[in-house]
RNA sequence: GUGACUGUAGCUCAGUUGGUUAGAGCCCCGGAUUGUGAUUCCGGCUGUCGUGGGUUCGAGUCCCAUCAGUCACCCCA
């Protein structure tokens, strides 16, 4: 049937079938982060504009549009469109640094972007992320992936690439810019339209073009590892020899760069074996200068975000079908003190009960309790009877405490 | 934001070159049969055919606009 009103574009509702499954999820999260002895920290869903514009580059980039506007104290006003930011203003603003020298914090949290929706591209999606701060060490870095492999292979996603890439200090990077755009200007003639208009704004995401004309250059252009420095280089080393004594299969993909300008050192990304395109599931990696930037004192830092909507998508995690232990059967409003009384009983002994208010006739009160999985039917009427649903055991009781007993003697 | 495609009951879909009162299965509700609440059988509910215009004697079917979704680009989780 028609509604009177249409939900907002890019949006959706979560009907009870799928809160199942998205419940379930989310626990396997809770706990996989809880057992890395990662605490959960939650954000407001409103922040100052300028926290996303002077610190995620969000006003270099046109499509990855904000959900803003101006309040009535003329404060300029977005809904989050990440979560780093916000993470990285209340572990400064709350004095994390100081109470918790390695602070390992983890959200389920919804985001903001108004972008043309698409299956795995929503307008108000949600994102579950891990941000460690306090160390520099790569026993870190191989933490946080070690945890997205974890939480992957856990909710039962398994076609999954992990490709991993160190892309150096701001300096290596400003470096390997240049180079890059030397590189490509040499082979202008070749490139896409699109391409010649990034090698003016941001060279580095040529390498990600998908445009067949790029292919062949981007496969001879210079890559990041040649400028590391030794100790980076032999970081990225212990990084992947870690991964292995894990288990962890990773693609090296000297070309990885990850979108937001903050990131250093290692980065990743974790994607589907599908061509779609929208194949991250999660991207993270280091961003050891955010937190000095954005005012805060001289802190490394390194989180991965992944997206719910497009786990759930690939998980292959089934949920169990939900059900109840008591359904209370009865056709006679003036049973309804006796109902309820009861009913009051089972709920403080942590039963589940159905009380069927429509008054069906006792036969299809049967069979809907066959389908909402019940162990038991109670009738009540001028008696009390129960009944095991399973063994058709059935038993007359005169109290609650008879009833008690019985169902626990079961 | 650009381009392409799609839009018929809660769900999955039929609907012939435009032609009477728009169909099926599943689900849901009820009844019958039944040594089960399983099977089988019967009946019932739900639609202004996404929305708004237009062409036509006549539009679910053709045209335009609009909204929404899907796919690719883009972007990224």
């Amino acid at each position: 049937m028609k509604s009177k009103y249409q939900k907002i574009k890019g949006t959706f509702d979560i009907l009870p079938t799928d809160t199942r499954l998205w419940k379930e999820m989310e626990n396997i999260l809770h706990n996989i982060s809880q057992q890395f002895s990662y605490e959960e920290i939650r954000t407001p869903s409103i922040e100052s504009i300028d926290l996303f514009k002077q610190n995620v580059g969000y006003e270099t980039d046109v499509s990855k549009e904000m959900f803003t506007w101006e309040d009535l104290s003329n404060q300029q006003i977005a809904l989050k469109p990440e979560m780093t930011a916000p993470v990285v203003r209340a572990y400064i603003e709350g004095g994390l640094y100081r109470s918790n020298p390695l602070c390992r914090l983890y959200y389920i949290d919804s985001l903001f972007r108004r972008e043309k929706p698409q299956k795995g591209r929503q307008r108000q999606f949600n994102q579950f992320g891990i941000e460690a701060f306090g160390s520099s060490n790569i026993e870190q870095d191989v933490e946080v992936i070690m945890i997205a492999a974890t939480c992957l292979k856990t909710l039962n996603i398994n076609e999954t690439t992990l490709h991993v890439n160190n892309i150096g200090s701001p300096e290596t990077r400003t470096q390997y810019e240049g180079l890059l755009k030397k590189y490509f200007t040499q082979n202008i003639g070749v490139l896409s339209s699109l391409s010649k208009k990034r090698l003016e704004t941001n060279p580095i995401r040529i390498l990600d073009s998908k445009e067949q004309e790029d292919q062949s250059i981007i496969k001879n252009a210079p890559i990041i590892k040649e400028l590391l420095t030794d100790s980076e280089k032999e970081d990225f080393n212990m990084l992947l020899s870690n991964l292995d004594t894990l288990n962890i299969k990773y693609e090296e993909s000297p070309y990885l760069v990850r979108g937001l300008d903050y990131y250093n050192g290692t980065t990743f990304e974790i994607t589907t074996r599908s061509n779609k395109s929208q194949n991250a599931l999660c991207g993270g990696g280091r961003y050891d200068f955010l937190v000095e930037q954005m005012g805060g004192p001289s802190t490394p830092a390194i989180g991965f975000a992944a997206g719910m909507e497009r786990m759930i998508i690939e998980s292959q995690y089934q949920v169990e079908k939900n059900s109840i232990d008591i359904y209370i059967s009865s056709n006679d409003l003036n049973h309804s003190r006796k109902c309820f009384t009861v009913m009051q009983n089972l709920i403080n002994n942590n039963y589940t009960v159905f009380f069927d208010t429509n008054k069906k006739n006792v036969k299809n009160q049967m069979k809907d309790a066959t389908k909402r999985n019940a162990s038991y039917l109670l009738i009540i009427d001028k008696k009390i009877t129960v009944k095991n649903i399973k063994s058709n055991d059935e038993i007359a009781v005169s109290d609650f405490h008879e009833l008690l007993n019985f169902l626990k003697n079961q």
